[in-house]
DNA sequence: AAAGTATTCAACCGCTCTCCT
DNA sequence: AAGGAGAGCGGTTGAATACTT
């Protein structure tokens, strides 16, 4: 039979919806084939579109700003995981988060690049480094490696990997936004008061509540 | 208004992980 | 313990849309 690919229509996701409203959101090769929808939709095509699309859990529309510093945040500490991430974000989904790493953050690197910052000879990469170096030493390579976000060498800058200066990026804006007063949830409340101190001291582990599986998977 | 370029995001691919027998 | 099947994950692609010239 040959398999189903492209854009899902309306009959399609009613008919997934239905189908998982019947049989739940686990057998996605079993949903597929009961669904009957035209041509074979896979499996795992059908559990792509319900937990990136249908799911009713989702939230719709942008990502908010404290979203975006969780999301800076989070990746800064657990590198290109990115469903860890998207648990820590209700109604956000991994794609969705990837998609925004890649788009927004690409950006931001590109006006940096325009406009280089005079500031700091000690660049911020020396904390970053100083950072990493409380990551389990896969992260560590994750995210130095060229391959994580897919650049070509020619996103490679001086020397540095495109991941390397995305997390400056990200560490910069964390700064800036938190010391701006923005932060208002309770996750940023606690990591404002800590602000003066160097980077890579409130990012270490005890000013981050993880979770137990998250602690395991680092210890 | 048209053409060219950039951005966004849904969807696919291939690999790894987990669970079951 | 081994092997197979299904689920999950991260990377990548490409079509649609937005923006610029």
């Amino acid at each position: 039979m040959e398999m189903r690919k492209g854009p899902w229509s309306e009959q399609e996701d009613l008919q997934l919806v239905r189908i998982v409203g019947l049989f739940g959101d686990r057998r996605w090769d079993f949903i597929a084939k009961v669904s009957g929808l035209r041509g074979g939709r896979i499996g795992k095509s059908c559990r792509l579109r319900w937990v990136n699309y249908l799911h009713p859990d989702l939230k719709r529309g942008r990502i908010t700003p404290q979203e975006e510093r969780l999301i800076l945040e989070l990746h800064s500490r657990l590198g290109n995981r990115w469903s860890r991430i998207a648990r820590k974000l209700p109604g956000r989904t991994d794609n969705e988060i990837k998609n925004y790493w890649r788009t927004h953050m690409r950006k931001k690197a590109q006006e940096r690049k325009r406009k280089p910052c005079p500031s700091s000879p000690s660049s911020s990469l020396t904390y970053i480094s100083g950072a990493q170096s409380e990551l389990p030493s896969e992260v560590v390579a994750e995210s130095s490696s060229t391959s994580a976000l897919g650049e070509t060498s020619d996103d490679v800058v001086e020397g540095y990997s495109m991941d390397q200066i995305w997390n400056e990026i990200a560490m910069r804006d964390m700064i800036s936004g938190l010391s701006s007063g923005e932060c208002k949830d309770e996750v940023y409340d606690g990591m404002c008061s800590a602000i003066p101190s160097p980077m890579w001291e409130y990012c270490s582990y005890p000013l981050w509540k993880m979770d137990d599986e998250d602690f395991q998977a680092y210890h």
